[in-house]
DNA sequence: TGAATTTATGATTAACTGGGTTACTCAACT
DNA sequence: AGTTGAGTAACCCAGTTAATCATAAATTCA
C-alpha cells in the first residue's frame, strides 16, 4: 500500500481516523503531530488547518483516546504516539467492536433458519453478488452447477468451489470459453466440466448456478438503458431458495436434462 | 462475550453499526432484519422503532453496501445477511481502513526520530499509562528498573518485561508486597529483584520506571481532590526522554545507588 | 368497476451536532 | 501600565439527519 502524495496520505490518514470516531479538528490535529511529532496550538494550527483555538479541545479528545500526550507548560506542547502504536491500537479496537458485533447479531439471529421457500431476491454490484455466490457454495452439501462468463471468475469463487470440492460437493462447472475452462481446471481439478447448453454468448449473460436442486442464482451484466460501457459495478442478479422457489423451479427445469443425466 | 439482555445485544449492535458508518435508521433496520430473517417495512417499522416512510431510505442504505437483498414486489420484501457474513464483512472492512491508516501515517512520520531532550508529558487513565510503560520496554536496549504496585502489575506489563528480558535486557524490579514480587518472579524469572528504597507503601504511589538511563516515568493513584475511592481509570503519569532531560536527571539522581551499584 | 386501504416515494420541517468565530482572562515581557 | 501571546469559554451558523407530511401508485374488497 502506498500512497502517490504526502497530501494523499494526510487526507487518507484523516478520513480514517474520523471513521474511526474522531471529529475532524481532532484528526486533523492528531495527522498534523504526526507529522510534527511535537508541536504547540500554534504549530498544529498553522499545518493543520484547525482553528487555534480549538485546538486544545482536539487534543483533549485525543488524549481521552490516548493518542497524544500534553507537555503542561506556557505554551503547551503536544506529543503524538507513533504510527506503529497507532496503527495497533486502532485495529485492536476496531477487531474488538467486530467481534462484539458480530456476538450480538448471533445472540438476536432468529431460531428457525428455514429457507426461503417463496420470494425471488435481488443483488447488485459484482462484489455483493460474489459474497453471495461463494455464500452458497459455503453452504452447499451435495452438488454445484455453475456456468459464467471469463471476467467474472475471480479468484474468490475459485478458490469457494475448491473448497467445496474437497468436502466432497460434486461440481459441475461450464464457461463461454476455452479459456475459463483451463482456469477451472486448473484450480478445481475434480470439478465435471460441460458445454454450454445454449446461445449464451451473445446474450449479456453473468453466471448461473444451481445448489443442491434448491437454491439458484442468475446474474447479468447489465450497462444501464442508455448502453454505457459495461463498468464493474453493473452486474445484476436474482437469486432464490427452497424446494418449491419459483425461480427454482424454473431453473431446476432448464437444468433437469444435465441433472438426470447421471 | 455474551449479554445480559437482548435488548443490550441490539443496543451494542446498533452502535457499532452506526460506528461502522451507517445512519441511525440503517443501524436499527439491519438489526430488525437481523432478528427477523426477512420482512416489510411496516414489519421493521414495528420491531425498529423506525418510520415505515424511511425504511426504503434505509434500505437503500443497506443495500449499498451489500447487507440486505430486497425482493421486488408489493409490498416489498427485505433480507438481511447472516450473522456470521456480516461479522466477516465489517470485520475485512476495519482490517483495511486500520492497514490503511498505518500506510499513511507511516509516510507521514518525520523523519528526524530524535529523542526528546526537553518536556515532560503527562499521561493520565491507567489503560494509558500501561500503554507507555509497555512502549518503553518494547524500544529498551540495556536495562529497566521499575518499581510498581500490586494492583497496577497487569499481565500487559509482565509480558513486556518478559520480552525484554528475553532480549538480553537487564531488568531490575521492585515491588511493595511479597505477593509483587512473588509474581515477578514467575513471569520474568531472570529479573534481579530488590527490595523498595524509600517509604513507599504509604504514599499514593503508582509506578516508577527508568529505560536505559534516559528514559523514565513516574505515575501516582489520584483520587480526585475530594477523596473519592481509587478507580480504575485515576492513574496520572509524567514521563520524559533524553539524556539530559530534567526528569531524567532527577530520577537518575535518585536512583544513582542502585544504577552505580554493581 | 370503483371506493378504501395499504404501500412507496418525494417534499418539507425540525432538531442537533459540530465546525468556525469572537470575546475574555491571565501571564509574561517591554 | 501597556502590549502581546496563550489558554479558556461562550456563541453563532450551517450542514446533516431524524422526523413528519403529502402525494401517487397499487392492491383489496365491495
Amino acid at each position: 500500500m502506498s500512497f502517490d502524495t504526502p497530501e494523499e496520505a494526510r487526507d487518507v490518514a484523516i478520513e480514517r481516523l474520523e471513521q474511526f470516531g474522531l471529529s475532524t479538528y481532532a484528526a486533523r490535529t492528531f495527522v498534523a503531530l504526526a507529522g510534527l511529532g511535537t508541536g504547540t496550538a500554534k504549530d498544529v494550527s498553522r499545518v493543520a488547518d484547525v482553528p487555534r483555538t480549538r485546538v486544545y479541545d482536539a487534543v483533549d479528545e485525543l488524549q481521552s483516546h490516548g493518542l497524544v500526550d500534553v507537555q503542561q507548560s506556557t505554551p503547551k506542547e503536544f506529543w503524538a504516539i507513533s504510527a506503529a502504536t497507532t496503527g495497533r491500537k486502532v485495529e485492536r479496537e476496531w477487531q474488538y467492536r467486530a467481534d462484539e458485533l458480530q456476538a450480538a447479531l448471533d445472540e438476536l439471529q432468529p431460531v428457525e433458519q428455514s429457507e426461503e421457500q417463496r420470494g425471488v431476491w435481488t443483488v447488485s454490484g459484482r462484489k455483493t453478488v460474489t459474497e453471495r455466490v461463494v455464500e452458497f457454495c459455503e453452504n452447499a452439501e451435495d452438488r454445484i452447477v455453475y456456468m459464467t462468463v471469463e471476467e467474472l471468475l475471480t479468484g474468490d469463487v475459485v478458490d469457494a468451489l475448491e473448497a467445496a470440492a474437497d468436502r466432497g460437493v460434486t461440481i459441475e462447472l461450464a464457461g463461454v470459453s476455452p479459456d475459463v475452462q483451463e482456469r477451472i481446471q486448473e484450480g478445481v481439478p475434480s470439478a465435471d466440466l460441460f458445454e454450454s447448453l445454449w446461445m449464451w454468448s451473445d446474450t449479456p449473460a453473468g453466471r448461473l448456478m444451481m445448489v443442491d436442486g434448491d437454491t439458484t442464482l442468475v446474474s447479468v451484466l447489465v450497462d444501464g438503458e442508455n448502453g454505457q460501457p459495461t463498468t464493474p459495478e453493473s452486474e445484476t442478479a436474482i437469486w432464490g431458495s427452497g424446494e418449491t422457489n419459483s425461480l427454482v423451479v424454473v431453473l431446476r427445469a432448464i437444468f433437469t436434462w444435465r441433472l438426470d443425466d447421471d
